[in-house]
RNA sequence: GGAGAGAUGCCUGAGUGGCCGAAAGGAACAGUUUGCUAAACUGUCGUACUGGCAACGGUACCGAGGGUUCGAAUCCCUCUCUCUCCGCCA
């Protein structure tokens, strides 16, 4: 969510951020939020005066009832009708106009960092680097949603999608065998690896109740992409992004524990409401999949040195695996909601000819915070006047990494006629170097 | 799921209608004393909105939301959560 005051003292940089965007009446929302903010401003300075007349008369009946003037107390009683009554009509008022204002702000993005290039669409993104070798394969090469019907135990598949049809749905997998063995490799590997360059291991809930999902800017934006649990007004999570980020949600984080570097492991739920069609085969899009997410909560002025460490965290990653890939700059018509700069790093799978996305890497600046009320205090001693007022930090998240698309890459990457090579980083945490 | 108790500031904890944004202690921070550490002493020590150049004011918040009252941390109602006992159970 943005500022107030950003918006107030800043409109054209906000307009011009928003346009970047494409949002066609970003003018119109700006300007409403202005208009509403100095209306909630006249009423509450209104109210707040009518509750002070009403204090002070109070406090006067008070003050006449312990010296036992009966008939001034009645008198004084009466007058505060009319004050009471005013003070109920300006209340509701605020209250209404400060649930518009919020209505209007939620539906705002966040302003795109000055370096995200303008752009419509994925095809404006900005290709930052290219790493690594595009293996050629033999025209005998088989995507992986062929080749995982093969070396499954007993011959059958390694992941099994008519399983999970039946007893689940569409997009709910059944790994298998080694199937199953690499997941779990991968995601001690990735925990291993984060936990190395010194984040905190995190097992958090995955389920969220409503309060966390506005806090990461799921609600009300992505509503309809998570699952609910409505029994008991529940959401599965999308990411552990959610659950990790809104730990800190109503924090002041003391100076010293600065920056918060957090990782954990969790299955990720999302409905994909949609967008189901080409290039979703297999492994491409699940309902669910694992994925080993970094959350770092950072100084407003360190969070875009965090941002490139964690790029180059998540690029390590996918050069021990020895996949080729990409880094992306998204374009300000491709960034998620509430971002102000993402990497997208996707790893080229070689069968199906195309990039895969396996991790989106953000800086979302003080959006998510100004939501959570997560908070510093500034320097106790930075001056004689002691402790500065809290300031809102930088939310930061990244996937290191999603489980499904690697799985697809290797499958796809290293076949063989002998069967599929693992990658040898993955080789002690699997047990086998091959599967076949 | 049943019965009972409770929810106050960073923590402990006092506060049953006005003098309470809230005692006291602890922690933390700054300073004084000190060869160092410790101790002692002094001071600071909630958040948000809002007015003001500032000094300094106003308003709201004692789990959440309603209500009673001139006035609510304090009384009433609803909800949420925590603890204890019972039941069920990985």
């Amino acid at each position: 969510m943005l500022q107030i005051p950003f918006i107030r003292d800043h409109k054209d940089l906000a307009l011009a951020g928003l346009q970047k965007r494409n949002l066609a009446n970003a003018d119109v929302m700006l300007n409403q939020v202005l208009h509403l903010d100095q209306q909630r401003r006249a009423t509450q300075a209104e109210l707040d005066e009518v509750l002070a007349r009403q204090n002070a008369k109070a406090k006067e009946i008070g003050l006449l009832l312990k010296s036992g003037q009966t008939q001034a107390t009645e008198a004084a009683k009466a007058e505060t009708g009319d004050l009471k009554l005013l003070s109920k009509g300006l209340a509701e008022d605020l209250a209404i106009i400060e649930q518009d204002l919020q209505n209007v702000l939620v539906t705002i993005p966040n302003i795109p960092h000055s370096s995200v290039p303008a752009g419509r669409s994925a095809d404006d993104n900005e290709v930052v680097l290219e790493w690594g070798d595009k293996p050629v394969l033999p025209a005998t090469a088989q995507p992986h949603w062929e080749l995982i019907k093969k070396y499954g135990p007993g011959g059958g598949p390694l992941i099994d999608f008519d399983l999970g049809n039946k007893i689940t749905g569409a997009g709910f997998p059944v790994y298998r065998g080694k199937g199953a063995r690499i997941q779990r490799a991968m995601i001690n590997f990735f925990l291993d690896e984060a936990l190395a360059a010194g984040y905190v291991e995190i097992q958090p809930p995955i389920l969220v109740n409503e309060d966390s999902g506005f806090g990461t800017g799921q609600l009300p934006d992505k509503e309809g992409q998570m699952y609910y649990a409505n029994e008991d007004k529940l959401y599965l999570i999308p990411t552990s992004e959610v659950p990790i980020t809104n730990l800190y949600r109503d924090v002041i984080v003391a100076d010293a524990d600065l920056p918060i570097k957090n990782t954990a492991y969790t299955p990720c739920f999302r409905r994909e409401a949609g967008s189901w069609g080409a290039h979703v085969r297999g492994l491409n899009r699940l309902h669910q999949f694992d994925k080993v997410e970094l959350v770092r909560i950072e100084k407003p002025e360190n969070s875009y040195q965090a941002l490139e460490e964690m790029s180059l965290h998540v690029q390590g990653l996918l050069q021990k695996l020895e996949l080729p890939y990409r880094v992306l700059r998204l374009c300000g018509g491709d960034m998620g909601f509430t971002s102000a700069l993402t990497y997208d790093m996707e790893v080229w799978s070689a069968a199906q000819g195309r990039w895969l996305e396996v991790s989106s890497v953000s800086n979302v600046e003080t959006y998510q915070a100004n939501r959570l009320k997560l908070r510093y205090r500034a320097d106790r001693n930075a001056g004689p006047q002691g402790a500065g007022k809290p300031q809102l930090l930088h939310t930061l998240n990244g996937s290191a990494l999603a489980l499904p698309r690697i799985l697809a890459s290797i499958l796809e990457n290293n076949q063989t006629p002998e069967g599929i090579r693992i990658p040898s980083v993955l080789v002690p945490y699997c047990g086998f170097e091959m599967i076949s």
